[in-house]
RNA sequence: GUCCCCGUCGUCUAGAGGCCUAGGACGCUGGCCUUUCAAGCCGGUAACACGGGUUCGAAUCCCGUCGGGGACACCA
């Protein structure tokens, strides 16, 4: 590669960001950084009934929260400001104009009515719509009327194809392509030519985006070739399908919301993995971390299937990923999740050994939570069914004797607290699961939890003691 | 309907003519470990859509059929 290259993400600022726009993100940027190339941000927000500020807002924290950063665009206005489509409508009037002047385009001064129309008649008698050119050559708006540019689309027996960086060679004949229109009467440009002048403005070397956006490139090459312009390489990533086989949509799949995926307690180290896997693959690997990603990303192994998406597989990344995170990055990210569900969580919190305890066996931050409810508790409440059966006669002296053990033990650690478990079992002569799990119970309230000695050192002595004790007065 | 893309276990995928009696991962499942639950370890389940070619040889190349998805706006 001669030069380096320019990429960008290019969203509509109307919800969320989602699933498929966030991998979209990712492989531009992996790209970009795997090349040492340029990462660009570009807010395509000519809807004006639909882009909002807040939409905005929720697309950069999406991308700052999965830790794709971005090197010029909303926040780092680069040489190629400004970085909002609405701020450039100058440009594309300026080459709007050019292509009317050159015969390329013209004005189309054909009512919405009227097109609906002919659109409809088409439809009726079951023959493909295709503009018929009533306005072709049209260098004026005519007095009294409103128009729309139009592009003039070849006729004849061409094809046009270009050479598709992950599905190869992609072709259309002309005869399937028709005029469209590029500009609104009100100077708002429309996807296709906003697009062009723009990545064409920015030097953008080459565009990945969504394969919904494949039969898009053919008016877009059109244009390149009017305006007289080189365009940029092309790559076409798969689809991500929900699980009803349907591209993953804002209104039918709640977890194309990338944010919900946070609030879930899902590692965004996770969730980036997950989806670099939907359509990508680096031979057996799974796990892949940030700096292996980028060194070993390309177009060359992303396929040309549509990958479902798939809870399971997320939430065993999320899983793996908190075992593979430093516990203290760990601690401080769940710490919030912890304030969320009203526990107090002291300055010492041993969060780092919340972290450790919990690790293997919670799958995401919500669930490790959950699972910390009883350390962070005055007191614990029993669950019935666990207390009638462990609590009872039986365990009482088991109770008692653990009870005059930690009294007397000095060191509250792991180690020595779970050697007072064997201490007793042996004492009284039954096994261990007789002396643990009424201590679990007593303990943490139920018969789940943490290795006992772990568990036991967490909640603290004076805690457990309570603990024990109120146990023991029931 | 027209055009475009795709088609390996339920799902994500490895596979670029012989290394494939098709490998890995998730899930499901049997076992080991074990003071509970996990985690971990060992094992099992399950796929080249179909039909024709090309070739000594095809999951891999070609054609057709079928299937899935996407695009057909003054949305992006």
């Amino acid at each position: 590669m001669s030069q380096k290259p320019r990429v960008r993400f290019a969203p509509s600022p109307t919800g969320y960001l989602h699933i498929g726009g966030a991998r979209t993100a990712l492989f531009n940027w992996l790209y970009a950084r795997r090349h040492g190339g340029t990462f660009i941000l570009r807010m395509e927000d000519t809807d004006q009934e639909r882009s909002t500020p807040e939409s905005v807002k929720a697309i950069l924290d999406g991308l700052t929260w999965l830790g794709i950063d971005w090197d010029e665009g909303p926040g780092k206005e680069g040489p190629y400001a400004p970085y909002f489509q609405t701020q450039r409508l100058h440009l594309y009037r300026q080459y709007a104009d050019q292509l009317i002047a050159e015969g390329k385009a013209y004005y189309c001064s054909c009512t919405r009515e009227e097109i609906d129309e002919r659109r409809k008649a088409a439809e009726a008698e079951k023959r493909a719509y295709k503009y018929e050119g009533t306005c072709r050559g049209q260098k004026t708006v005519p007095a009294g009327r409103t128009a729309v540019v139009r592009f003039q689309a070849p006729s004849g027996d061409g094809t046009l194809g270009f050479d598709d960086q992950v599905l190869g060679t992609i072709t259309k004949p002309y005869a399937d392509m028709d005029d469209f229109v590029m500009l609104r009467a009100d100077g708002i440009p429309l996807y296709n030519f906003g697009c062009v002048v723009d990545d064409h403005t920015m030097d953008i070397t080459l565009v990945g985006r969504g394969q919904e956006h494949i039969n898009s490139t053919f008016p877009q090459l059109l244009l390149y070739r009017a305006l007289g312009w080189t365009p940029p390489a092309f790559a076409h990533f798969p689809l991500i399908l929900g699980p009803d086989r349907e591209k993953l949509s804002k209104r039918k799949h709640p977890e194309a919301d990338v944010m919900l995926h946070a609030r879930n307690g899902v590692l965004p180290e996770a969730l980036n993995n997950f989806v670099v896997r939907l359509g990508w693959s680096h031979g057996n690997e799974e796990v892949i971390q940030r700096p292996q990603m980028i060194e070993w990303f390309g177009f060359d192994h992303v396929g040309g299937t549509s990958g479902v998406w798939n809870p399971d597989k997320l939430t065993w990344l999320s899983q793996q990923y908190l075992k593979l995170l430093p516990p203290a990055d760990v601690a401080a990210r769940l710490r919030p999740f912890l304030l969320e569900r009203g526990m107090d969580v002291p300055a010492d919190a041993r969060l780092e050994q919340v972290v450790l305890a919990f690790r293997e066996r919670a799958r995401t931050l919500v669930e490790m939570a959950e699972m910390a409810r009883w350390v962070y508790s005055r007191g614990v409440s029993l669950d019935e069914k666990a207390a009638t059966k462990h609590l009872g006669p039986e365990g009482r002296p088991v109770l008692d004797a653990v009870r005059a053990q930690l009294v007397a033990l000095t060191a509250w650690e792991t180690a020595p607290l779970d050697a007072v478990v064997k201490t007793v079992s042996e004492q009284l002569g039954v096994g261990m699961g007789k002396v643990a799990q009424p201590v679990r119970v007593a303990v943490t309230g139920n018969t789940v939890s943490p290795g006992i000695g772990e568990t036991l050192a967490i909640v603290g002595r004076a805690e457990v003691l309570a603990r024990l004790d109120a146990a023991l007065a029931r």
